[in-house]
DNA sequence: ATATATCCCTGCGCGC
DNA sequence: TGCGCGCAGGGATATA
């Protein structure tokens, strides 16, 4: 499910049920989920609050006092979903569920269970095994068309696979690189350091359009991702190229049509006339 | 150090 | 209706 626009969405969704709320109580279903979860979880989150969400990456955020951050990563399939605790049902899947002194219940769901959370101080974060490669946040004011250019041109690999390596810019996951790819009409598999300082500042720019406005649609729900109000991401209805392999080109005038090709493993959509 | 392959896991849609 | 196959918003790890 979840690139930046979803995890944005998620930590928007749930600040008004969780800011400054008190952890009453934490239900846990199993050991753990990519990883366990670290020792005494419950214990340790039982009782605190949470100060503020926030975001880095793909992972959300959950600032407590005593200086502990909740780390949580949606994975693939990761659901966060807000109810009131007392028409609460637990659903399959349901993995964790915190009950707030508010009265809510917020369930993490996860069918494949690739996503995790750990619990870490919040001066170690950075030091964290999980953070210490991210790259910059795509929004980063310090990231200038120049900064990009240069972490671009010590790559050799295809534009597309950098864009999905965190540890140059993060955020970026398979649907958005290619929306932004297309959108900037670089073509995938151009080679990283071959983009000219023109080309970086022409990605960039459209890397943070295509966030910017995945977010104000919600995100994308094409199985898994919902907002914690249940809410759908309508984000999907304006793909350009992705999942939409042999029809035609959105862009203007062009006559291409969508090839779909693997590329790092990954399913890559792009029109091979209008980008180069 | 850097580029590709494999694995983690469940569910869904497709062809037969 | 059922079964097997391939594929899915991520990313750590092993392998060359």
């Amino acid at each position: 499910m979840p690139e930046l626009p979803e995890v944005e969405t998620v930590r928007r969704g749930l600040i008004p049920v969780l800011e400054g709320k008190i952890l009453k109580a934490i239900d846990v279903y199993r050991d753990g989920l990519r990883y366990p979860f670290p020792p005494l979880f419950k214990e340790r989150l039982k009782g605190q609050q949470i100060l503020n969400l926030t975001r880095r990456a793909k992972y959300l955020l959950l600032h407590l006092n005593e200086c502990q951050t909740l780390v949580i990563h949606l994975g693939m399939s990761g659901r966060l979903r807000a109810e009131d605790a007392s028409s609460f049902v637990l659903q399959k899947h349901d993995h964790v569920v915190f009950y707030s002194n508010e009265s809510k219940a917020i369930a993490y769901n996860d069918a494949r269970r690739f996503g995790l959370m750990d619990l870490v101080q919040t001066t170690r974060l950075n030091d964290h095994p999980l953070f210490r490669h991210l790259g910059v946040e795509p929004f980063d004011d310090d990231l200038t068309p120049e900064v990009f250019h240069n972490l671009l041109k010590k790559r050799q690999n295809s534009i597309k696979v950098a864009l999905l390596d965190q540890r140059m810019i993060v955020g970026v996951g398979n649907i958005y690189a290619s929306e932004a790819l297309w959108a900037s009409g670089i073509h995938p598999l151009r080679v990283s350091d071959s983009l000219t300082l023109k080309d970086s500042r022409n990605l960039l720019d459209h890397i943070r359009k295509v966030l910017k406005r995945a977010i104000e649609a919600g995100g994308s729900t094409l199985k898994d991702h919902q907002q914690p109000d249940g809410k759908l991401g309508y984000f999907q209805h304006q793909f350009a190229v992705y999942g939409r392999d042999l029809s035609s080109c959105p862009r203007e005038k062009c006559l291409g049509y969508i090839k779909k090709e693997t590329l790092g493993g990954r399913s890559t959509f792009y029109c091979d006339k209008c980008q180069n």
